[in-house]
DNA sequence: GCCAACGTTGGC
DNA sequence: GCCAACGTTGGC
């Protein structure tokens, strides 16, 4: 079971959006980016991962589920693009910041610091415990 | 809204 | 295969 971080800007989807979808879920698509893409295709049906809110926001909300592994993304004729289903399992009772993140010396080799720019990445075992501990859970 | 960082594209 | 130009992302 491997964990993750998905990242979203909260004006055009975020995390009310997904919890509005139920357990039904939603395509995680409009990927364009093959390191996403790729871990994407990593992903197990049970695996879990964080709900980022990027842009606006800046800062981790909730907890989401994978429901359905890589398949072709529907949003485009492109067959590069794959993507997975998530849902949402339970918002964080305190969200964690970027802020909170980056001036935790436990944190400090997250993908969300080192490279900004990756919307889907792959979280460790120690990080997802130590956030998870940061939220409230 | 700006701009730095980064990925992608395309001409050579 | 290189690299300049361009587009996009995301923190500020």
């Amino acid at each position: 079971m491997a964990q993750w971080l998905f990242k979203s800007e909260p004006d055009v989807f975020g995390w009310d959006d997904l919890v509005a979808k139920g357990d039904t879920g939603e395509e995680w698509d409009g990927v364009r980016n093959y390191q996403a893409r790729n871990f994407m295709r990593d992903m197990a049906v049970g695996d879990r991962g964080f709900f980022y809110h990027s842009r606006s926001g800046l800062e981790i909300v909730g907890i989401v589920e994978v429901t359905a592994e890589a398949h072709p993304d529907s949003t485009t004729e492109d067959d590069r693009w794959e993507c997975v289903d998530v849902k949402a399992i339970k918002p964080l009772p305190q969200p964690v910041t970027l802020e909170t993140i980056k001036a935790d010396e436990a944190l400090s080799e997250m993908a969300l610091v080192r490279s900004a720019r990756l919307s889907v990445q792959p979280v460790t075992d120690a990080e997802w415990a130590h956030i998870c501990k940061l939220g409230g859970l």
